[in-house]
DNA sequence: ATTTGTTTATACTAGG
DNA sequence: CCTAGTATAAACAAAT
């Protein structure tokens, strides 16, 4: 049990691997320094119950993210206190299982913040707890629980535009789990590799008003809610477009043509792809492949204006607004549209056939809770999120009703692991 | 030159 | 054991 966490057991349990960027500094005991002084997350779900003898990420990860907010991408959070706060209720639809790792992350557009992440290099502290004290089990780099492909959808989906470029997905992990500010030449080549080689992200030409590097990354729509299992570790299938929605530009397009052979997983396409293929939806269909995406793309440019500035987008979860469209937002669209995603690929529970959100269970980590609501409104920001039983929920609440977005953060994972969910049985 | 994207290859883990 | 999903590394191409 627990091995849910660690997915990647094979990392060395250094990072340094001297790559590349060098970074090389040392790793996990400076930051647990940093949470010191933050004091403030010390939470930490402790799940662990295992937690590998290498204790990469499973163990307790506190993941402080804001922790200097302070210093942190100014731009972001900063920008909109009140979204971070708000993320963390948005979740209430949920139940609050919002864990609290994501609330705080609203910060809708990263622009291009100076990444530099003040607090961390600084391990000035020079105390490294190798030893972990009973109260403080921080880990605070640990790393995070979530695979890749979560972190990219996450970063995704919390996005006004359900879309972001390379760099602002690179800046909301950096954010948001302070792991991911080491090494980065590492793990960002690995989000290369996922943005290129999955099919459910798609890429999103830019426009040619906003000049930049790369494109827009956004969610394939069908593959939208890949981890509802409450998986963020490991999906359980593998989204494939198969080229369906579109003409299959992505293929056609050269971009990524081998994956879709990957295995040929029929669950998606026939036996759920329940919309998708077979719904002929109205207009715009959910497809969005490649041809439509660029359609999208110079939609885009709609939204793209109204994104980046952290404009008032405020798409609820996909899921959650799939059928009825908002008022607002004339604008983004396409992507939404992608976005009506459906739940249903994946897991083995096929119910809810017509129910796109909701999945039938909702697993504290799981995808939806974590973000459900980016940056809605509301706030109440600290209620809700004892519900797992977590421990933490005191520390959370009171951070974030200090409003520390930074600090809200709280362990991820209460308890709950990951990939338990069909495994359970 | 650097960043962004693609692709290939390898290793490891979870599950069947 | 085999398959699938993921993590990493690396070589390269393309775009800025």
């Amino acid at each position: 049990m627990l091995s849910a966490v660690k997915m990647e057991g094979h990392e060395h349990p250094d990072w340094s691997t001297g790559t590349g960027t060098g970074t090389g500094g040392g790793y996990y005991g400076e930051s647990e320094v940093c949470a010191l002084h933050s004091g403030v997350n010390m939470n930490s779900y402790m799940s662990a119950p295992a937690m590998t003898g290498t204790g990469h990420m499973n163990a307790h990860y506190v993941n402080q993210v804001g922790v200097n907010h302070s210093s942190m991408p100014a731009g972001g959070l900063c920008q909109s206190p009140g979204a971070v706060v708000q993320a963390g209720a948005g979740i209430t639809s949920l139940g609050a299982g919002l864990p609290p790792s994501m609330s705080p992350i609203s910060p809708p557009p990263y622009g291009n913040m100076p990444v530099m992440s003040p607090v961390y290099g600084q391990a000035a502290c020079g105390i490294r707890s190798r030893e972990p004290k009973p109260y403080r089990r921080s880990y605070t780099h640990a790393k995070p629980p979530y695979s890749y492909i979560s972190l990219i959808t996450m970063a995704i989906q919390q996005s006004g535009s359900k879309m972001l470029t390379l760099n602002e997905i690179y800046q909301w992990i950096m954010d948001l789990f302070p792991f991911y500010r080491q090494n980065q030449q590492r793990w960002q080549n690995s989000i290369r590799h996922s943005l290129s080689f999955n099919d459910c992200f798609i890429k999103v030409p830019r426009l040619p008003d906003k000049p930049g590097k790369g494109s827009f990354w956004a969610l394939h729509p069908d593959s939208g809610n890949m981890f509802e299992n409450g998986c963020y570790l490991r999906r359980q299938k593998r989204f494939k477009s198969g080229r369906k929605p579109d003409t299959g530009d992505k293929e056609a397009a050269g971009g990524k043509p081998g994956s879709s052979e990957v295995g040929s997983v029929s669950s998606t396409s026939d036996s759920d792809s329940p919309h998708s293929s077979s719904s002929p939806p109205p207009p715009p269909p959910p497809p969005p492949a490649a041809s439509e995406v660029k359609a999208a793309g110079v939609e885009l440019r709609a939204h793209q204006a109204d994104l980046l500035p952290s404009s008032p987008v405020r798409m609820p979860s996909p899921h959650l607004f799939s059928h009825h469209h908002q008022h607002h937002h004339h604008h983004a669209l396409l992507l939404h549209e992608a976005a009506h995603l459906k739940p249903d690929h994946y897991p083995h529970h096929p119910h809810h056939p017509h129910h796109p959100h909701h999945y039938s269970f909702n697993h504290p980590f799981s995808i939806n809770n974590l973000m459900s609501e980016p940056q809605l409104h509301k706030l109440d920001p600290v209620v809700q999120y004892g519900g797992y039983g977590c421990p933490v929920s005191g520390a959370l609440v009171a951070a974030k009703s200090g409003l520390d977005p930074a600090h809200t953060d709280t362990g991820y994972y209460r308890g709950v692991y990951t990939r338990p969910i069909m495994n359970s049985s």
